[in-house]
RNA sequence: GGGCUUGUAGCUCAGUUGGUUAGAGCGCGCCCCUGAUAAGGGCGAGGUCGUUGGUUCGAAUCCAUCCAGGCCCA
């Protein structure tokens, strides 16, 4: 030891952390990798077969659309359920996980049919199929690589497809068990209709282009219900006052709606038939009066408004009026609250047959779908003679000139508006009512024995049952009376769309129009298309397609004999994609035996899905079975900005998952998404992801550091249990409320507390107070050190811990980490994702559960509270801790940069002989706590009331030299001879050292 | 316009049945260390708890209004 001052020479003497776990992650370049490993080790098989025979938890994926790149709001739902799976096993649970994929409707159609642009209109239902078919599968496929590029783990070898022919086989079930129910109907509903291609359309399908129409006022002739509402009428004819842009639609009339709350006045004017008393909003008359008066000056002569009533009045006086084209129909004045005071005259022409909200109020106050519109825009022989055979633009002056022949037309004037087009023949389009199909929400359900209910009935008991009720229950609990106002409010569920691409309505019709479409004709077709998929509807006959079945002996037929198998024909329409996904509960989770019977545990989706798919699946699974699908129902909110706006690719702000993905890499945007509170709307910038990067690179240090501080530690061989006056034991009361805190949080789906417990605990109790702590014994002891193993013990302890707590987050780099953990056991699993969550000791949790705060009052240490348990001291000291902080921080300013340049005093109150038992067991504690080279206790007579111990630390570099090796100063450096410039615990380290070299 | 929902420091979150000077981590500022080093540590400054009223001895916490977001409808 010539060169003992060299400190240099000392350093090769001390133990320093060793790892070849890489302080910067690479995930871009490591991700894909550990991935491919997976894949090779069929890592996903290998867990399904670990939990084999487990209790089972079923996470029942709802179905992307397969339609473009996932975008960051589907990152962040796959990635919330990945982590939920992911807990699931870890926790010992049988939890497969089966992605989807929906592939049917419109937005794949519509791409399909602009790619192919004109050639589109000269192609086959079939070719089109095929077209969205391939488009589809392509979709899925890289929809597929990016979730797993994300991490996602599943069954994404054999993921579920709405368009395989097994799915859209079960999809059929599901419909004969409702047609069973009696809830299957048809009816009259008005859609955009093409009378070019006459053909229904969908809202993707329209062009909005602006154009001229007439727009005319019309009066309708009060016949009955009680006039005198109005007042004295004076010799006028009572009469209500429409405002309409479709006069062709008059013939249509069936209603004309008021809205209860609003004034309507009574207007005496003059027309071309006399007198009349005019019904017209009254904040509109003005308005009306300057546009018929413009058009008709005479109409002004001895204008007045005679009086007012609101329109519940005029509701329940039960009025009627005279059908201003049809001779004999009289027709009610109902309630809307659609009605509005923008234009016409606050009462709304209604025609259920030709208008949206028409039709639900004409479902609400019950009246007639009536459309006398045929497909080719023509009138038929129900319309006025004079408009049989005539198509509705010819109609238009048609019936303005009846209008004005009965003295019933006040004016017409030509507007400019948005109107809808036919995308394809660029015409503009009608709302026509078709025969649609439905399922009734209202009525009772025929098969189900002891129950009256109807789907609505049964789906509203669902949502207010507890979840301990057989109930469902709501994560966040608001979300149970969302979905019920969303149920309450449904209307029934229109199931046909007039599209190519989707599964056909299995519908046969015979040569009179009637359809063949009963429970066992169904589930032939079922059979067929399991074989041969649904394109068999569009090449096979309807022999073919019913196989074995025979009309005849269907014993849901009452006329078997209407319907001969040759004659029939298949119906066209196909079903509304969202009774498909509505019905993976049988197709995937049933079918694929994950679950005996529903519900499954667990539906998570985005709070959109209340009204979405969690309603549409509820609805299906209870008329088939009559049950909920789902047991839990688990919402997120959705991705917005930074500053809270919802993202638009119009306004700039949105942020690229791919783009973030080869960028940073999957685990910092799982530790980012697993960091938001997903309830409400998470927010989402360069700027946020970028402070989940710096998180991770904390954990990973803290992993780091325990990896290198262990590396010559065998848990096998070298454990020592930490001794009861160790920050050791703390930490271990640490170590084992994290896992408890952690997994509380797992199993109550709080991702965000979970993650941000471990976040802080790197920072906090590990790295900031313990790992600190602890460091000179790790260095400075002698290898086999009773203190330095003790430590190691518990921080392998915090290292196989935390790998496993953060794996369901951070899979790549816990996988990573799982490889780097020094001497893991070797019965351990090969991949952290088959080992099982770390569980935590009652025991050592009861120690800390002893903790009553010291009282602040009197500040005394009174020796119960200090014997309450460990863990009540350990809040005293860590108070100590903070103070001798704060003063080393001013004596840092004073000059002593370095705090292993100071001594820590800690002055306990004369006299006090327990407390100054107690400061000294825990001493050394302190002293390595503040870092400081020395800490002694002496008593004191000074110290403030109610203190009964202090903190004070000096300056000790005039006082004490300072040992070499461990750099601190203490007054026992140069105690060992052969080491004048060691202290005394490193002078024995060193001669054991030279011992073992020789 | 309707239903549901959110609004606490720059950011992400805690704030128990309304009760003393509203907390944490990060970030930021200043400082230290150089034996976790493209690391580590210490101290500190940041909030009229969205607005305005009200209830109360007392409200971030209860009520009402308004403002600004989000989802779903119309």
């Amino acid at each position: 030891m010539g060169t003992g001052k060299d400190k240099t020479t000392y350093k090769d003497t001390l133990n320093l952390p060793l790892t070849d776990f890489d302080m910067r992650a690479g995930l871009i370049r490591k991700e894909p990798a550990i991935q491919d490993r997976w894949k090779q080790q069929g890592l996903y098989g290998r867990i399904r077969k670990a939990r084999d025979g487990a209790e089972r938890f079923i996470l029942h994926d709802g179905p992307p659309y397969a339609n473009g790149n996932i975008h960051m709001g589907t990152a962040l739902n796959k990635v919330l359920k990945d982590i939920v799976v992911r807990v699931k096993n870890m926790a010992g649970l049988d939890a497969p996980y089966v992605p989807g994929w929906d592939c049917h409707g419109l937005p794949i159609e519509d791409k399909v049919m602009k790619e192919l642009g004109q050639a589109a209109k000269d192609l086959a239902p079939i070719e089109i199929r095929r077209r969205c078919q391939a488009y589809a599968d392509r979709f899925v496929g890289l929809q597929s690589d990016q979730f797993q590029r994300l991490g996602v783990i599943g069954e994404f070898d054999n993921p579920y497809i709405t368009m395989h022919p097994e799915y859209e086989a079960a999809v059929l079930e599901v419909f004969a068990d409702l047609i069973d129910q009696g809830l299957v109907y048809r009816q009259l509903k008005p859609v955009h209709w093409s009378i070019e291609n006459r053909t229904a359309l969908a809202d993707a399908e329209l062009e909005y282009h602006d154009r001229d129409d007439v727009s005319i006022y019309a009066a309708f002739k009060l016949v009955g219900g009680q006039l005198d509402v109005l007042g004295e009428c004076d010799g006028a004819t009572p009469a209500l006052l429409v405002w309409t842009t479709t006069p062709w639609t008059l013939p249509a009339n069936l209603a004309v709606a008021v809205r209860p709350g609003y004034t309507y006045a009574f207007v005496r004017a003059a027309t071309a038939k006399g007198t009349m008393l005019l019904v017209i909003a009254e904040q509109l008359v003005e308005k009306v009066a300057a546009a018929v008066g413009a058009a008709r000056p005479a109409f002004l002569q001895g204008f007045q408004v005679v009086g007012t009533c609101k329109g519940q009045q005029l509701l329940d006086a039960n009025l009627t009026y005279a059908h201003p084209l049809l001779e004999g129909r009289t027709c009610p004045v109902v309630p809307a609250e659609y009605v509005t005071l923008d234009d016409g005259t606050g009462l709304v022409h209604t025609a259920p047959g030709h208008g949206a909200e028409d039709y639900g109020t004409a479902l609400k106050c019950g009246l007639d779908i009536y459309c006398p519109v045929q497909d080719d825009g023509t009138f038929d022989a129900t319309a006025p003679e004079f408009l049989r055979g005539k198509d509705v633009w010819q109609a238009n002056p048609m019936v303005i000139e009846a209008l004005d022949q009965a003295g019933m037309l006040l004016c017409q004037e030509t507007i400019r508006h948005s109107y809808p087009h036919d995308w394809r023949s660029k015409t503009p389009t009608i709302f026509r009512a078709t025969k649609q199909w439905f399922i009734a929400v209202d009525r009772p359900l025929r098969g189900m024995t002891g129950s009256e209910k109807s789907l609505r009935g049964l789906a509203m008991d669902c949502c207010r049952r507890e979840p301990d009720d057989d109930g469902v229950e709501f994560i966040p609990a608001w979300g149970r009376n969302r979905f019920a106002g969303m149920l309450d409010s449904r209307p029934d569920w229109c199931i046909s769309r007039q599209r190519s691409w989707g599964l056909p309505i299995p519908a046969m019709f015979n040569e009179a129009g009637e359809p063949l479409m009963t429970p066992n004709s169904v589930l032939a077709i079922a059979a067929t298309f399991e074989r041969l998929g649904a394109d068999a509807w569009f090449t096979a006959t309807p022999a073919e397609l019913l196989g074995d079945y025979d009309p005849a002996a269907d014993e849901a037929l009452d006329n078997p004999e209407a319907f001969a198998v040759d004659k029939l024909r298949c119906g066209k329409d196909i079903f509304d994609v969202w009774f498909e996904s509505g019905s993976s509960w049988y197709a995937v989770a049933m079918k694929r035996g994950l679950v005996d019977t529903i519900p499954v545990d667990l539906y998570l989706e985005g709070s959109d899905q209340h009204r979405g798919w969690f309603q549409l699946s509820l609805l299906p699974a209870l008329g088939s079975r009559g049950q909920a699908p789902f047991r839990t129902v688990l919402t997120h909110g959705f991705v917005v900005d930074e500053d809270g706006y919802k993202m638009s690719k119009s306004d700039g702000n949105t942020i690229d998952v791919i783009d973030q993905l080869d960028k940073r890499g999957a685990d910092i945007l799982r530790l980012w998404i697993a960091s938001q509170d997903y309830q409400d709307d998470v927010r989402c910038g360069e700027n946020l992801i970028a402070k989940a990067e710096d998180a991770y690179r904390k954990i990973r240090n803290t992993l780091r550091f325990c990896m290198g501080s262990c590396s010559d530690f065998d848990p096998a061989r070298d454990t020592v249990e930490p001794t009861e006056h160790s920050v050791d034991r703390w930490m271990l009361m640490q170590i084992h409320q994290l896992i408890r805190d952690v997994r509380e949080a797992f199993d109550a789906y709080e991702f965000h507390k979970a993650t941000r417990r471990m976040y802080e605990f790197c920072t906090v109790e590990a790295s900031s107070i313990y790992l600190s702590a602890v460091k000179d014994r790790l260095y400075c002891e002698s290898p086999d050190a009773i203190r330095r193993r003790a430590s190691q013990t518990v921080i392998h302890l915090m290292l196989c811990s935390l790998v496993k707590l953060l794996a369901p987050i951070l899979p790549h780099t816990c996988e990573e980490a799982w490889g780097h953990i020094p001497a893991k056991p070797a019965d351990w699993p090969e991949s952290v994702h088959l080992a099982l969550l770390p569980e935590y000791d009652e025991d050592i949790l009861s120690l800390a559960g002893d903790i009553r705060p010291v009282s602040a009052d009197d500040g005394k240490w009174a020796l119960d509270e200090l014997r309450t348990g460990p863990a009540g001291i350990w809040d005293k000291l860590m108070d100590l801790r903070g103070a001798g902080l704060v003063k080393l921080e001013a004596l840092r300013n004073a000059g002593v940069k370095k705090t292993l340049d100071a001594e820590a005093v800690f002055k306990v109150r004369a006299g006090d002989d327990e407390a100054m038992q107690i400061i000294e067991t825990y001493r050394p504690e302190l002293e390595d706590l503040l870092g400081v080279g020395y800490a002694r206790v002496e008593f004191a007579d000074d110290l403030p009331d109610g203190t009964t111990v202090d903190v004070e630390v000096l300056d000790s570099r005039e006082r004490y030299e300072r040992c070499a090796r461990s750099w601190k100063r203490r007054p026992d450096v140069g105690s060992n001879e052969k080491f004048p410039d060691l202290s005394a615990r490193d002078a024995a380290v060193m001669e054991e050292l030279g011992k073992g070299r020789q």
